[in-house]
DNA sequence: CGTGTGACACGTA
DNA sequence: TTACGTGCCACAC
C-alpha cells in the first residue's frame, strides 16, 4: 500500500471499496487495461460510476491510465499523458483518420484479473 | 427528502 | 461512426 493512495480527507466507507479497486488498479499489468465496468464486475459490487468516482479521488497514487471506458476512449483531459504512457508501454492502439492513436484497442489490451 | 452531477455502460437510431 | 436517452449509484446541496 503506497502512501500516495491514501485518501485526502475526510473519506469515510468508501475507503474499503476504494482499496479493492485500487488493488485491482494496480494489477493490471503493462501494456493492458480495464474498463471501469470491467473492476466493478470483477469486484462483484458497485458500478462503473462508484469505480470512476474511486479513480477520481483515488486514483493518482496508481496506473490510471490503465483503467478507461469500455469503448477504449481515453480519460478526458489526460489524453496526451495518457497517449504518452501508451507509446511507452506498446499499449494496443486503434488509429483514427489521420493514423494517429485516438483511443486503446479493447479487443487486444483489455485484461481481466485471475479468478 | 428531492434534484443535479459524474474519470460509466448500453441500446437504439 | 456519433448522438441521445435511460439505468445505475454515491454524494453534494
Amino acid at each position: 500500500m503506497s502512501p500516495s493512495r491514501r485518501p485526502p480527507g475526510g473519506a469515510r466507507q468508501l475507503t474499503d471499496y476504494a482499496g479493492r479497486v485500487l488493488d485491482v488498479a494496480e494489477a493490471i499489468p503493462r501494456g493492458l487495461v480495464m474498463s471501469y465496468g470491467d473492476i466493478a464486475e470483477y469486484l462483484g459490487e458497485g458500478g462503473p460510476r462508484q469505480v470512476g468516482r474511486v479513480m477520481a479521488l483515488w486514483g493518482g497514487g496508481v496506473a490510471w491510465w490503465r483503467v478507461i471506458h469500455a469503448d477504449g476512449s481515453l480519460l478526458a483531459g489526460h489524453e496526451r499523458a495518457a497517449l504518452a504512457r501508451y507509446r511507452e508501454e506498446g499499449t494496443p492502439m486503434r488509429l483514427d483518420g489521420d493514423g494517429k492513436p485516438s483511443r486503446v484497442d479493447m479487443r487486444r489490451a483489455r485484461w481481466t484479473p485471475a479468478p
